[in-house]
DNA sequence: ATTTGACTCAAGCAAGTGTTTGAATTCATG
DNA sequence: CATGAATTCAAACACTTGCTTGAGTCAAAT
């Protein structure tokens, strides 16, 4: 029980809101994940968490308070771990570094964690949320990271040009967090062959496809020679 | 205005509501993609469609009523060009036809139409929704023609295991719709530097760079590797 | 002209929303 | 024990939610 988290100079360190607080964030969490921001209320959240209605607006000011430290919890960790792995790519060998390490390296901080798989159904639902407050919560924790990988990106794959990257690397961000952000729909296409919410078997499958992804040609001509013999 | 939409034996055929009912969806298929279903009240879509409120329930019952006719106006036409277009690919030359034809038949019609920007973002806020109803509407409109296109897939990609097309195919679902859900936030990170809402652009890119990721070879070996190298 | 059925309207209902308040409770320190 | 700040609590606030009601309007059919 005496871990690392002495804030202050006392013995018992954490205060006693601190765990109301947690209880708050988990609950919220949960909810928020299955059932969208708006889709959840104040009232739900603190039943499931077992404390008062008044708590949130104690602990964090407002709604709109309590989602961005639902959302930061989880975001400031990645985005650090995202960092730090993109550095040990750079001291690779390899120079510019492997494709496939620099997407381990964006991919793996959102797939590894406990119950990771919750807030990658938030992410999923706040992508999708277009209210300026959710979308500078992406902006705030996540930009400033995403930027340098998709100059790392660049770097490994000179002679792709730019627009083309841009593409593949929203397809990314859309393949990332599409199979995990409703497992239940899933399997019923599947007849339960494969389990999306495995993030082992993600990461295995995702990074591979991804750095293949990333290294194919520039669309022009093959498109259209598609789309003649396919259409009309 | 003597145009196709004779439904009865009378000269003028549309009745008096079917005006009123066109205004509803459309402003609620706008508002519902920016705001998500839940985002959005009853009184701010008739505020925008100039209605009364009482005429979204005596048109559509209820707000999930509501939501269905919104979804399904789009869905029914997509997923029957979409067979429509499938047909037409088992009729060429190519047997089995190829990998890009076949995507082009899944991709294109959600792409194609008037406003049809709206309804992409719709689905994305869509897909994260998992209350029961939500879900059961792309069960409804859209596991037919899903489960179809993973059949001709599978037939076109014969060595590749199962598991893996799945794994691929959910990972182009996100590649379709992520670009489109919330083009605002995207050319923040970009600089303006690509239009993620031009549609013949989206074509153009995703459907080569899709059927390049579905010939990828299976994953095992290639991530053991890269993980090997880039982490610790 | 009258009837009929489809449609629209203003008003209101009960329930749920985020938020605030001010009095209790806790608990380390004086 | 007493002090005082940090935290919790029940209750209520003003407002919005989806939905209903019943009277009213309109265009075509009799």
């Amino acid at each position: 029980m005496s871990v690392a988290t002495a804030r202050r100079d006392s013995a018992n360190a954490v205060p006693r809101g601190e765990t109301t607080r947690k209880l708050i964030l988990d609950a919220a969490e949960h909810l928020f994940a299955r059932h969208g921001i708006n889709g959840v209320s104040l009232r739900t959240i603190v039943t499931r968490a077992g404390v008062n209605t008044a708590a949130i607006h104690y602990h964090f000011g407002s709604k709109d308070g309590l989602v961005e430290a639902v959302f930061a919890r989880r975001a400031v960790p990645i985005a650090e771990e995202r960092l730090r792995l993109l550095a040990t790519c750079a001291e690779t060998p390899s120079r510019p570094p492997l494709l496939e390490q620099i997407i381990h390296a964006f991919v793996m901080p959102t797939m590894r964690g406990r119950n990771i798989k919750e807030y990658a159904r938030l992410r999923a639902s706040m992508v999708a949320d277009s209210s300026p407050f959710v979308g500078s919560l992406f902006g705030k924790y996540f930009d400033d990271s995403t930027g340098r990988f998709l100059a790392a990106i660049k770097a490994a794959l000179p002679d792709l040009p730019e627009k083309d990257i841009y593409w593949r690397f929203h397809a990314m961000l859309g393949a990332m967090v599409y199979p995990l952000a409703n497992p239940g729909r899933i399997n019923r296409l599947t007849a339960g062959a494969f389990d999306p919410s495995d993030v082992e078997e993600a990461l295995g499958q995702l990074v591979p496809l991804m750095a293949h992804m990333f290294r194919a040609p520039p669309p022009a001509t093959p498109y259209s020679a598609a789309e003649k013999q396919g259409n009309d």
